[in-house]
DNA sequence: CGATGTGTTCAGTAAATTTTGAACATTATG
DNA sequence: CATAATGTTCAAAATTTACTGAACACATCG
């Protein structure tokens, strides 16, 4: 299951595995998959770990781990801990699926609506300096990506709620 | 808009944009940039076009094009159009946001649901052969991971309810 | 049958993305 | 203040992914 000796020294299997399913789920998510191993460490981990910890127990360089950490942060996936008498920033990971995905749909989804919108207006705008004998169907075409855009935008915050509407959060 | 002269002759600054549109879609959902590329040159274009078609007007290769095809037909995205006395396939995208993104589920997303299932149950056998101090602390993650993939695995049938409630499906 | 039209496959190449690691910034410690 | 501890940044390297184009398969045509 894992792939060297070194690594079998740092992580149980089980832990390989857990791991594993993250990374699989930021690789859907599109996102790095050192990504996905941080989360996966953290959240299996019984106590917060500080970016040492990750990066030694995943045997991945400083850099990778400090870039992880920042976009987990980014999206409120994982939370600092404050350790009193120690420098470091030592993290766990968060728990509540429903702060995942909103973090996740507004800090990483959002943006792309937003400058879908700002296109689609755009293309609305070239489409009135047009005067052409397609111009009708063209429209129809523009009508029907604005319908699914208001779609989309309506069912993003439903599935919010969705997701959000476990026992825990 | 359009980044040379060659793609100027053949493709307006309208379709640009909305291919552009699609390119960005594409992105989102994971997707080859030359996918997103034939399904907006199919959706603006006003009657079916073969694969020499999009392959000219877009100005990519042969390869890219029937993959790019394939990938869209698998999923539903295009529909083939039978063009009488001529050998050609011809192709029009599916305009309906509820086939495209049932087809999309049940193609791209529920293939990684269904192995992040099977490996879930992996990771709960292995935890009970364990037989240490953590198991009852590491049984409760793993029960809040069976929890998640039960509330995800609701949530995809109505993200598609939802989508598909359209005034054009 | 050979020649032509159409589409697929896949090895090699190109492009995009991720990771590394060393240099740097910052803050704490003695 | 010099040194050490911690974390960030970013150019270069490694890796992954997508694209190309030539070879191929298959059908149709003359």
């Amino acid at each position: 299951m894992n792939d060297n000796i070194q690594s079998r020294q740092l992580l149980s299997e089980l832990e390989g595995e857990v791991i594993a399913l993250f990374v699989r789920m930021a690789d859907v998510l599109n996102l790095p998959r050192s990504v996905g191993e941080i989360y996966g460490i953290l959240f299996i981990s019984s106590h917060p770990l500080c970016l040492d910890d990750c990066r030694i127990r995943l045997n991945i360089s400083k850099g990778s781990t400090s870039q992880g950490l920042k976009i987990l942060r980014s999206f409120g996936a994982i939370r600092t801990v404050y350790i009193p008498g120690d420098r470091k920033d030592y993290y766990v990971a968060e728990s509540s699926l429903r702060k995942i995905a909103s973090g996740f749909a507004s800090e990483q989804i959002q943006p792309h609506v937003a400058s879908g919108h700002e296109r689609l207006e755009r293309i609305r705008d070239l489409l009135d300096q047009h005067d052409d004998e397609q111009k009708k169907e063209l429209s129809e075409k523009i009508d029907l990506l604005e319908n699914w855009q208001r779609r989309a935008g309506k069912t993003l915050p439903l599935i919010l709620k969705l997701i959000g509407s476990g026992r825990d959060g």
